[in-house]
DNA sequence: TGCCGCGCCTGCAACGTTATAAAACGGTGG
DNA sequence: CCACCGTTTTATAACGTTGCAGGCGCGGCA
């Protein structure tokens, strides 16, 4: 039904191949031609097709982007910054969420690799380092956001985690508190770092870290979290967690019941998603620069398709932690 | 690089075309070379060439979804709901959001047109109606989330928002308050709906209606209005936002103001988002199925493109609006 | 034996596009 | 008038896939 390069010709009185060379090589054509040409595409209406076009190129110009959970503020961050460099170098961007399924996660990966993306940026949720050195062999180049464990083929652009939850513990020591509880999984990877940072920063203080171990990363996390935490014993007097938005859900359960954030307890979070300055107590956070991450993650990636001889850059300097100090820290 | 059929063939030693009837026709394939095929695929590990498919069927199965803010928690499940349908019933959906954009919102419509994506699922920000009517003609279907202004080639998955800012404005006034305001930019189709509604409840009684006018959907914007509401000679007592995350951006400010929600201001948000009831102080909103409405957009659409003889449903009725009282309007 | 039907398989063409090589054109200089 | 040149246009083939028409071998039936 939609017109074709043909259809273009014919009522254009020249050759396909004229049609293609107006969308290819226009410096090639007489003005006479390009004119003609130029009316009959706006005549008919006519948009090449896409398909034909990947099919005859071997390959199209296009990635995907994966994400855990499309929906989280984090991600749309980041999402941002890949749409954004992705567009302004031309290439077009598939997009597909995880939804927190392992299954359909790797469902996806299959989906792209039918479509022929030449590229993959994902935000792993299960392990993919295999499935994504198998793709590297059949041509198609991946960046993982976050660590790439020892796989040289595949790109990665790593957040210092670690440095992170180190940040957040010292700040908590310095605003004088002493029993501080995490809430996160420690089997995630990420999570675990921001922990160990925070055992590192109190290791030989007389600060207690306890650990409510809570695997998923929205309010009603934190509001989960919250009830566990105001039926311990002996109360914390600092909350670090996993990330902004359980930070949000255990600042609103905390208010709730009655307990003041942060004279009785204080409360960091981490990535300083947009959020966190709007809760009802502005809360201190680890700042991560999602949108830059996911810049650097898309460039690295394009880089490395229209470069493919160099190979991807051993090790990136990964990006460095910041500390933001608001309300629910209490005053520096 | 990636094996093609032929590939397959050879290793199988068997045709091209057995391997392509493997794929579709499994049944008319003798068990021998069933297996054979089946095992040279896993050797290869051929993956069918998408492009190719697409151009050779003249369209593949692939819808595509367009949204103005694709990290509104209203669209995040508006879009769960889009995603399952697809895939229950095995299209492929490409996805992207026009960023409150109207020109972005052109450019994704023109990609998916090169795709050739067989229908579009689209939350319009700007008028796309004669687009999609052009769509139309060239044999892409596409549906509106939203009223369709009599376009009856387009389909329509609309929302009671009129009724809705009806049940919103009876609440309130059988909560016994007077001076309402509404948060929202009255230039919005289905903002100006609930307005009207609000309006349509409040006619003919004593309460008096007022217009704080913003044209944003995020908690960013109900903080800017909150700060215009505060410095109003008079106070109003009840606050009705155009959604959830508006009404919770008010809710913040005036608890951090020192006004108590619900004695002082109730609050009505609209939508009823996942972050409704987990506001500090749980939000009384509107219920928009989300989930519902994204569901039924995608199967209108898939049935529409399944049955072509069948023409749309000429006038779905619309989902009804739902009151849902939590605190921040008071006991009822 | 000759013919038919059946089950299974294969060759061919076509989808829309574009790079390549070759051809046509218009003009110049010998 | 022809060989030659640069410019512009064209025919052709190929990318990977699949529907279709036809082919092959085998068994059954007259």
């Amino acid at each position: 039904m939609p017109a074709s390069v043909k259809d273009v010709a014919a009522a254009a009185g020249v050759s396909a191949s004229t049609v293609s060379n107006y969308l290819n090589h226009p410096e090639v054509l007489s003005a006479r031609s390009t004119e003609r040409v130029r009316a009959a595409i706006e005549r008919l209406g006519y948009v090449p097709n896409e398909s034909a076009r990947q099919l005859r190129a071997g390959a199209g110009k296009a990635i995907a982007l994966i994400l855990l959970d499309a929906w989280l503020p984090y991600f749309s961050e980041l999402s941002r910054g890949v749409e954004d460099v992705t567009r302004e170098d031309g290439w077009s961007l598939f997009f597909s969420n995880s939804g927190r399924d392992a299954q359909q996660e790797q469902r996806n990966i299959d989906m792209f690799e039918a479509h022929r993306a030449r590229g993959i940026i994902i935000y792993p949720l299960g392990e993919v380092t295999p499935r994504l050195e198998q793709l590297n062999r059949r041509g198609i180049r991946s960046v993982i956001v976050g660590p790439a464990h020892g796989a040289p083929s595949i790109g990665s652009v790593p957040f210092d985690d670690h440095g992170g939850g180190m940040l957040a513990g010292r700040h908590l020591l310095e605003t004088g508190r002493r029993r501080i509880v995490f809430i996160g999984d420690p089997a995630a990877a990420q999570t675990a770092d921001r922990l160990a940072g925070l055992r590192a920063a109190t290791a030989g203080t007389d600060a207690e870290v306890s650990v409510i171990e809570e695997s998923g990363f929205t309010m009603t996390t934190g509001l989960r979290a919250a009830e566990r935490l105001l039926q311990a014993p002996q109360r914390p007097d600092a909350v670090f967690a996993a990330n902004d938005m359980v930070a949000i859900g255990v600042q609103t359960a905390l208010l709730r019941a009655g307990i003041s954030v942060p004279d009785d307890v204080a409360i960091v979070g981490f990535d300083d998603v947009v959020e966190a300055p709007q809760a009802l107590v502005p809360l201190t956070t680890i700042r991560q620069p999602a949108y830059e991450i996911g810049r650097t993650a898309a460039s690295t990636l394009l880089h490395r398709l229209e470069h493919p001889s160099e190979p991807f850059p051993a090790a990136a300097p990964p990006f460095a932690a910041e500390l933001v100090v608001r309300a629910s820290t209490g005053r520096a």
